[in-house]
DNA sequence: TTGTATGCGTTATCAC
DNA sequence: GTGATAACGCATACAA
């Protein structure tokens, strides 16, 4: 099972019989202990190299009760912004010597609740969380004994670290974004009736503060409900507003997948874009930037949210035990053609 | 660092002392070993659970030699097509009760040489290899020392399972395609000049096929170059042809990223899919349903891929010694608008 | 069918 | 600065 195939396993003990020292003195040369004479660690470096010694990860966790594994826990990969945010966690990880199992919940509860207790548990030093499905009713399920960064803006207030977007303030801006551009009948399509604290319950209260602050009369005829957002949700709803003749200048899709899906829905209706009906979505997935017409987006800071929540988690995992906080990253409009005047 | 959160760490000694059994009885239990009496298998899970007893994966890996983990190494979840893999990788794995650690090589060879022979091998007890910048030269390098499944289409022969798509005959049957809907000045988007056994290779080798049987001449003016295969290199390549003023009426993308890309470069320059240019591409990532307009593909059957790769890999772990195998799932062409008559 | 004893490869606690 | 030795928690001969 070793790198160079030489064979049988080589062990510590083997490297330290070549180099005439203890097993105790190889350990100390492989995790850099500092108070080694460099004549002993040249030897013992030179035996590693030649036997092609490799360290049992397994004997370390063991006897160390890490494993320098953390978990990644998201609805599912298909979904092109937790594609992303996996790349960048897997490469913020990798930056920090750690490596990345990626759980998928499938944006179902049970399966968010399952996560947290999962065997996998055993197997990983902590956890990166981003649930779609739970609610403030199961924060308890959330008070565990294992190192916890949550993503994302259901839950609030736990013993656990939280890195978010900041929803309200950037939908407001999206918001804003096409009101200075003229339009006034601003629909919004995915939102989440009856939700308080996910990302569809804020980016509809920063809609409606951009309204607000313009005067413009707030209309539930614009608000489009729709449960999961994919793209085919995106253009349901869109195809929903369409046949119910409402008037509608603009669209804001609460991410981008439903963006997307909302302009495929328009291009079958042969509706121009952004002549007629401007679209703006949320995410800033890499598709926005070639959709046709590409799509104005809201960039929440991915790299930064995953760096920050890796950063965060290891920190907890090193023992620190400072006030649990809550990083809410910078964000930007992406302006594209899809709102361009 | 256990799930119920009950304090210090239960072991199987403790289990056993509360069930009045040994650590082997619970052991035996744990492991669904098939001889126990009924009455001392009860007693014991029922120890368990007033225990809360999580069994601790790094001892029993260390003891058996495997992790029950397995890695999947590919270019970058970014990637729709690898994110889409990756899930479904992770879906077949959990079937099997394997979890998945991915590490993303970025398409760089060295990277993707590193990854054969890292630290991370220790970890997991097979690989699934997605190569896109190694080569015939280093099969070398891919005889490695622990099971290994190579997906793809870059290096044949070795010691190792394969799964990979039926390149030639797919590209085949996509030029066909759109010589069946009256398309004779037909661009490939995406070649790799000097390359022979890559996907690129082989996918042009199928359109040269087709052509050839419908007594159409190639024309090396409609082949155009292109590294990665990024929807911005899809849209550069289709601009350059442009620019070159090439008869053009259709576009082969060598994948859908890249066709996503020419379509995004036609619409910019208000050209008509698929009425002046049809466009088809590979892989039918979900992207390709909701383009505008939407995006003929090629499926290659990733959930076979993705299930017969874990599978072949799980049976190495096992122990299988059967002969190495390469497997071809079937594909098909997933006709939508961008190829319309 | 179940119990006992040993070792998997590493790190930590002490001595020296 | 380095060495001997005891855990870490589990699986498995071997014994009963």
């Amino acid at each position: 099972m070793n790198g160079t195939g030489v064979g049988g396993t080589v062990t510590m003990h083997d490297v330290a019989a070549l180099a005439g020292v203890s097993v105790k003195t190889v350990s100390n040369v492989v995790n850099d202990y500092p108070h080694i004479r460099p004549a002993t660690r040249d030897k013992v470096k030179r035996a590693i190299d030649t036997l092609g010694y490799r360290m049992n990860i397994s004997a370390r966790s063991l006897r160390k009760g890490r494993t320098g594994i953390i978990g990644l826990a998201l609805p599912e990969l298909s979904l092109p912004y937790f594609a992303e945010l996996a790349d960048s966690v897997i490469r913020a990880a990798e930056e920090r010597g750690v490596v990345v199992l990626i759980e998928q919940t499938g944006a179902d509860r049970q399966h968010e609740l399952d996560v947290l207790t999962s065997e996998r548990r055993q197997l990983t030093d902590g956890l990166i969380f981003s649930p779609l499905a739970l609610g403030p009713d199961d924060a308890d399920a959330l008070k565990v004994d294992y190192p916890l960064v949550v993503l994302g803006e259901r839950i609030f207030g736990g013993d656990w670290d939280h890195v978010t977007m900041n929803n309200v303030d950037a939908a407001r801006a999206a918001t804003q974004h096409l009101i200075d551009r003229g339009r006034r009948r601003i629909a919004v399509v995915g939102a989440h009736a009856g939700e308080t604290m996910g990302s569809a319950a804020l980016r509809l209260l920063g809609y409606q503060a951009a309204l607000a602050a313009n005067g413009i009369p707030f209309d539930p005829a614009l608000v489009v409900e729709g449960g999961l957002w994919h793209r085919s949700t995106g253009a349901a709803c869109t195809e929903q507003l369409l046949d119910a003749q409402v008037k509608v200048d603009a669209i804001f899709g609460l991410n981008d997948a439903l963006a997307l899906g909302a302009l495929h829905a328009l291009h079958a209706r042969r509706i121009d874009v952004p002549g007629e009906i401007a679209v703006i979505g949320f995410d800033d997935i890499e598709d926005a930037a070639y959709a046709s017409p590409t799509l104005t987006s809201i960039s929440p800071g991915r790299e930064e949210i995953a760096a920050t929540a890796v950063e965060l988690l290891l920190a907890r995992i090193a023992g620190g035990s400072e006030p649990y906080r809550r990083v809410i990253p910078d964000f930007d409009v992406i302006e594209r053609e899809s709102t361009l005047v």
